[in-house]
DNA sequence: TATAATATATATCAAAACGATATATCTATT
DNA sequence: AATAGATATATCGTTTTGATATATATTATA
């Protein structure tokens, strides 16, 4: 194997929840796993495509109408079991790169001014996915006796309290 | 230009407070700056190698003894002027990859059990790093009415609040 | 003291991911 | 009817990762 596609996870997991198209996938990556992951097209296409030579995912054909291509995907049985092995599997790898913290921890060979413009800069940003986390919070807390929403329930209240701390800070 | 190479500004950056080797740098992104930014040999040593072309970056010959070959790196004035521009540059990315909150996320295909030894796990590599920002902390208190200090400290504490969040959390 | 293990140091490469762009259709607005 | 914006797939050059190769210096241990 000595397969390291990240991407693949993503994918897997996300159609592990619902049929999803490409663009879906992005859209899913870009909101609501924002906070500690990202994905671009150039990753997804290639990925799903592979996906499917594999096996761990399948096209569900949705263009009867004739009318714009469009590709849902669905994950298979064998897919199920790759993601699950993965979670299983403790070793993980977290890749922070927080361009505005290394602007700050540079900041000495420019004015103070700009060090604080920056500092602005990224509360501004904080201050706009808290508001985005809270109201994932309580859409999620009124579906939360539903066994699945729990783990979504706990990586959002994570991402409440750490974007606290930044701002605190 | 159109040029994006963020490993740049990370070498120049690290290259603004001291002169160092490729394997210095390396040493320090697993260091000081581990809780914001990730880079390996085969971004550095190119990255060195063009920015060094380009006039950022010169070599300060070293091996006068004719032993191991150790390139000593030193930023150039134009580099500075690069590195300050970035700085001043107000957009910035900033990428998180959380394999463990993922993990976490996806956890419903998987067991309770499995999920929990997740957090864990996440909680231990936490801890760790905690240790090591409060002695980052500790010794920067001692020097920090020297002017560039101030920019080390407050990452770090950034780094503390965060990490404080984390196992609140 | 020999020798094994680990740290230092540079370099390269296939695979993965980014980020931008191209192309085209559908939907809403003015 | 025209324009703009969202949906949707796809590709491509550049950047980065992660692993490996090579070799010397230093430290530990038998």
């Amino acid at each position: 194997m000595a397969k390291d596609r990240k991407i693949d996870m993503v994918i897997l997991g996300l159609l592990s929840h619902d049929d999803l198209t490409g663009y879906d996938i992005k859209k899913q990556i870009d909101g609501s796993i924002r906070f500690f992951w990202k994905g671009s097209f150039g990753s997804i296409y290639p990925a799903l495509a592979e996906l499917e030579k594999q096996g761990s995912v399948r096209r569900l054909k949705g263009n009867d109408s004739g009318g714009r291509e469009k590709i849902i995907y669905s994950i298979t049985g064998q897919g199920k079991e790759i993601l699950r092995a993965w979670v299983r599997d403790e070793k993980a790898s977290n890749d922070l790169k927080y361009e505005t913290l290394m602007k700050l921890f540079f900041g000495g060979v420019e004015s103070k001014e700009t060090a604080l413009r920056n500092i602005e800069v990224f509360e501004e940003q904080i201050k706009a996915d808290l508001k985005v986390l809270q109201v994932y919070k309580a859409n999620i807390e009124k579906v939360l006796d539903e066994e699945d929403h729990v783990y979504f329930y706990l990586t959002i209240l994570f991402g409440i309290e750490t974007y606290e701390a930044y701002l605190k800070w």
